[in-house]
RNA sequence: GCGGGGGUAGCCCAGCCCGGUCAAAGGCGUAGGAUUUAGGCUCCUAUCACUUAGGUGUUCGUGGGUUCAAAUCCCACCUCCCGCACCA
């Protein structure tokens, strides 16, 4: 008989869903859980991966349940961004690689594709989906509670933490550089670009050089080396021009013109300039006002920066070389006579401990560079930027940043030339071109008058960094992690001006942002169930409301003449958000833990007082496919409710649960799914074999059933200890797998009658359920059931072990039996003879004492040992066994560990005849193979090859024929 | 560059914090056997090498070190993966 997975599942979720079983409400008289997990963004269904967090959460609440609390797992849904407006206009454009995705991928049909033509369609259908999703795999989550991040009244409530936030000083405003596509007018990151490339922002420092009336403008990387400058590079076969800007002319080339754009006046003239017109041309330092000349170069390129180099040829190898090209070029020399050779040597600016000066000469000749078109200088002038801004030093030419490293030099003398106005910022995308998904070359833009939420706050980050230092974190490991991430977190962008979601309160131009409008809604599960059921307005949820409610400012009596709320409702709110609060676990994937997980610390630090700062954040890894990345492009995508439908819920379950311990990867693989589908069938075939049997009593348990009821109690113990930790891998491994071992061995060893054994089996397996419940909830629920039960496993308490079950001896015996096959089966394999008779040698009375005697020692030596037992009169018959015996003995206690010497001693000499007799009967009845055990000192022992004197405590002599 | 995590037998994955029970759990796979009309399921046995007596040898990315004893502690190195934002 097999499990018919889709009527079981079926018929448990709708008796969980008529008896409101995951509903959960104030009850005063109980302890409440309250855990949370991060919600799905609805842009398309879950997959298996999606899964793995959501089942962890699930199995936790019903862990928790069974331990006793009242447990609250709500869900909603973040219908807040961006990315689902771009998939509407992919869709409306027929974009083949969406339509292929949600076609051979999702497999929604084409009619209902046709339907989804704007974003809240979207998002709503794949809520759906998700929903459903998790419902089928049977996640015990208060569906009452639902909410998406649209909702009007959800709105009113990230308006008012949005109202604390700026009340609370941690809202800046300010300009920041985005990459940006000019035709879809949008920051761009890393997803929204052809090939996934995240433009990377460099900051240029513009310096600009006086030239009559107008100003040479060179961009550079290097500001601290403005005291090195000798001359200024100008290309000679490109085109500059002379613009109009800031009250000034600046003349940069014609190609970088556009990056000025916004900042040139309006209907100004421009002026073209010939780059050799400029060539021999004098100008000045404008930092040490040292006079320079503008010299010929063929590496400057029209289009990095200006088009202007400021030559540094101490530091800059491409300035360098250019300097040597010039010189020894005599057809150039002689072009331009007005140059001043003896201007251009190198200025040092900075020491290292590699050089002692002018190391880009060094450097140049180190990697025999020929000339200034040398690929080789690309490497040359990173390895010498990279040495020189790690472990450079300013030395006494550059004056007052003498002595400072080059990190705090370059910051100190860009904002000094800036204060100046001797210089500007130059952002620019570094690895352009960058392609914006929809084929434009993307800028770079400033956001001007930006939104911030200050996470750079000293104090805020010394009350995150406390919040963490207060709560529990799943694993521990993944302290240090959260702590960097609110030591290295700044000013975050937290609206934008397109996508899904709420209107800044005081600047409706702004939408917030989906990163931030979702940090502390933990809070409005709480409330969301109530603002439901009462259809509260969301034009009556003030400010004032939720102030009461949440931070309990104010009193319910005006706020509810300031709302037209009535009191009831009002006090029936706060006491929801009372008793729930704080939150007591937090689920997520560790990708969020650089971002959502720490904002949601910050957050709660910010707005909440101590008492309702977050109490556990659990934090698991991620989900591969067979070894590899989940991915569409890897075509191995498995929808979750798709693996449902086909493999069943619970096998999923613990396909996912079982794979890997919390943190790592989890290698997913349908053959594990499979196998625990055998393995649920295999249990549930045994479970309707003993449904009937009677009732059995523990204290009547004997033999073997003394030790699987011993084993069992520490399988309990250990399942408790890992569930404690989450540590859902090892649960399982000791409810699966190493029970099953145990039970396999007890079925051979076992001498009970057939009804006997199923009365036993039927205890420990109701145990055993119990124990799987929080995994596999449908399979646990039909097989209670099956047993006899009539409530649902769910309300059942979680098993205790019972220590008066625990039975040391009888765990030590069948420790000496299966030593003792384990040995026969070890001189079978080598000696490869086929056995009729096994002669068993128990050790003699002297080795017990001696063994017993050597156990007892703190401090062993060998020497010791064999003199005190040669001196004991009681053994003087065996001496001549003495030293050889007490040598083998000391090899073995060396190498035992404490807890096994103190098991044994606390147990004694063990009756060994007595436990090995079993083997007779256990070799006989599945070999037919006669055993006989004789005492080491029997007189009538049979012992032809002499094998008995090798006989030691726990470790019987044998011998075969 | 900054931050984090890995490298264990054919594969997956524990063990490492707290050294000894570690030739290293468990699962998957593979092989042989039992059961079966057959297959599947289930059960038993084996699965680093050598070994006709329960043994020995060499293994936990590489190389050193500490220790009576190292997968585990220390140092160096090699190598793989992930995150670095205005995006969920």
């Amino acid at each position: 008989m097999t499990i018919n997975w889709s009527d079981i599942e079926h018929k448990w979720r709708t008796k969980w869903e008529n008896s409101s079983l995951h509903n959960t409400n104030v009850d005063p008289d109980k302890p409440k859980f309250f855990l949370t997990v991060a919600y799905p963004y609805p842009n398309s269904p879950q997959h298996i991966g999606h899964g793995r967090t959501y089942t962890l959460t699930d199995v936790y609440a019903r862990y928790k349940r069974m331990l006793g609390f009242n447990v609250l797992f709500p869900m909603a849904f973040h219908y807040t961004g961006t990315p689902i407006l771009a998939m509407t206009k992919r869709l409306a454009e027929n974009d083949p690689e969406l339509l292929s995705a949600f076609q051979d991928v999702y497999n929604i049909p084409m009619s209902v594709i046709k339907q989804l033509d704007e974003p809240k369609k979207i998002a709503q259908y794949f809520h759906d989906e998700i929903k459903q999703g998790m419902i089928e795999m049977g996640y015990s989550i208060d569906w009452r509670r639902e909410f998406t991040t649209i909702d009007t009244q959800y709105s009113k409530f990230i308006e008012w933490q949005f109202k604390k936030l700026n009340s609370g000083g941690f809202i800046t405003r300010g300009s920041h550089p985005v990459g940006w596509c000019p035709k879809d007018g949008n920051p761009v990151g890393q997803h929204d670009t052809l090939g996934d490339i995240e433009p990377d922002i460099g900051e240029y420092t513009i310096i600009k050089f006086a030239f009559d009336d107008a100003k040479l403008v060179a961009a550079t990387l290097r500001p601290e080396t403005i005291f090195g400058v000798t001359n200024i590079w100008i290309n000679p076969d490109i085109e500059y021009v002379k613009i109009s800007l800031n009250n000034e002319k600046w003349i940069v080339s014609s190609d970088s013109m556009f990056k000025f754009e916004h900042l040139i006046e309006e209907n100004s003239s421009t002026e073209a300039i010939s780059g050799n017109s400029l060539i021999g041309k004098w100008t000045e330092n404008p930092f040490t006002h040292m006079k320079i000349q503008l010299l010929p170069a063929t590496f400057v390129n029209s289009k990095n920066g200006t088009g202007l180099v400021m030559s540094v040829p101490s530091h800059a190898p491409y300035d360098y070389q250019a300097i040597v090209d010039f010189t020894r070029d005599h057809s150039l020399l002689s072009k331009y006579p007005d140059i001043d050779t003896t201007n251009l040597a190198p200025i040092d600016v900075i020491k290292t401990p590699r050089y002692d000066n002018t190391p880009a000469k060094q450097i140049v000749s180190d990697l025999s560079i020929k000339n200034q078109d040398d690929s080789k200088l690309v490497d040359a002038t990173k390895e010498l930027y990279t040495l020189e801004f790690n472990s450079g030093k300013m030395i006494d030419i550059a004056g007052d940043y003498a002595n400072l490293s080059v990190k705090q030099a370059k910051e100190k003398v860009k904002i000094d030339l800036i204060q100046l106005g001797i210089a500007s910022k130059l952002y620019e995308i570094m690895n352009s071109p960058v392609i914006c998904r929809c084929g434009t070359e993307c800028i770079i833009k400033m956001f001007e008058n930006q939104w911030f939420i200050d996470y750079g706050k000293p104090d805020w980050k010394e009350k995150a960094h406390s919040s963490i230092n207060d709560m529990s974190l799943v694993p521990s490991e993944i302290t240090v992690e959260f702590h960097n991430t609110v030591d290295w977190l700044h000013e975050k962008a937290c609206a934008r001006n397109s996508g899904l979601g709420t209107k800044l309160p005081w600047d409706s131009d702004w939408i917030i942002e989906s990163l931030s409008d979702s940090v502390i809604y933990m809070a409005y599960y709480t409330l969301s169930r109530l603002i439901k059921e009462h259809t509260l307005d969301s034009s009556n949820l003030s400010e004032e409301f939720f102030d009461y409610i949440l931070l309990g400012l104010g009193s319910s009596e005006l706020v509810s003449a300031n709302t037209n709320i009535s009191k009831n409702i009002i006090d029936d709110l706060r006491t929801e958000f009372l008793y729930f609060y704080p939150l007591d676990s937090r689920h997520s994937g560790r990708d969020l833990v650089p971002n959502h997980l720490t904002f949601f610390i910050f957050n709660h630090s910010a707005i909440f007082p101590k008492n309702h700062w977050p109490q556990q954040i659990v934090v698991n890894g991620s989900v591969l496919m067979d070894g590899k990345k989940m991915s569409k492009s890897f075509g191995n995508i498995i929808p979750l409710r798709q693996a449902v439908k086909t493999y069943g819920a619970d096998p999923i379950r613990l396909g996912i649960m079982s794979a890997a311990e919390l943190l790592q990867d989890a290698d997913f693989s349908l053959e594990l799914v499979k196998s625990f589908t055998e393995r649920l069938n295999k249990m549930h075939n045994l479970i309707h074999e003993i449904k009937s049997a009677s009732d059995y009593d523990v204290t009547q348990a004997h033999s073997i059933e003394k030790w699987l009821l011993s084993r069992l109690q520490r399988s309990i113990q250990i399942t408790t200890d890992s569930m404690n930790k989450l540590r859902v891998r090892e649960s399982l491994h000791n409810i699966i797998y190493l029970l099953d071992i145990d039970l396999q061995w007890y079925n051979r060893r076992t001498t009970l009658s057939t009804e006997d054994q199923n009365s036993f089996l039927k205890y420990f397996f109701e145990t055993r359920i119990k124990l799987l419940a929080p995994f596999a909830p449908h399979f646990c629920e039909e097989t209670w059931e099956t047993l006899g039960h009539e409530g649902s496993i769910t309300l059942e308490d979680w098993p205790i072990p019972d220590t008066n079950l625990i039975d040391e001896n009888s765990e030590l015996s069948e420790d000496l039996i299966k030593n003792t096959v384990e040995d026969i089966n070890n001189i079978l394999k080598v000696t490869k003879i086929q056995t009729q008779r096994i002669c068993i040698y128990i050790p003699a009375n002297w080795k017990w004492n001696i063994f017993l005697h050597a156990l007892k020692q703190e401090q062993l030596l060998l020497k010791d040992l064999i003199e005190s037992s040669l001196n004991n009169p009681d053994y003087s018959e065996f001496k001549k066994h003495i030293p050889k015996f007490c040598q083998v003995l000391f090899k073995e206690l060396s190498t035992m560990d404490s807890s096994s010497k103190s098991r044994i001693l606390s147990i004694g000499k063990l009756n060994e005849t007595q436990i090995l007799e079993d083997l007779k009967s256990f070799y006989k009845t599945q070999n037919n193979i006669q055993v006989d055990l004789y005492s080491e000192d029997d007189s009538k022992i049979y012992d032809p090859r002499n094998r008995s004197i090798y006989s030691r405590p726990m470790r019987p002599a044998i011998f075969l024929e």
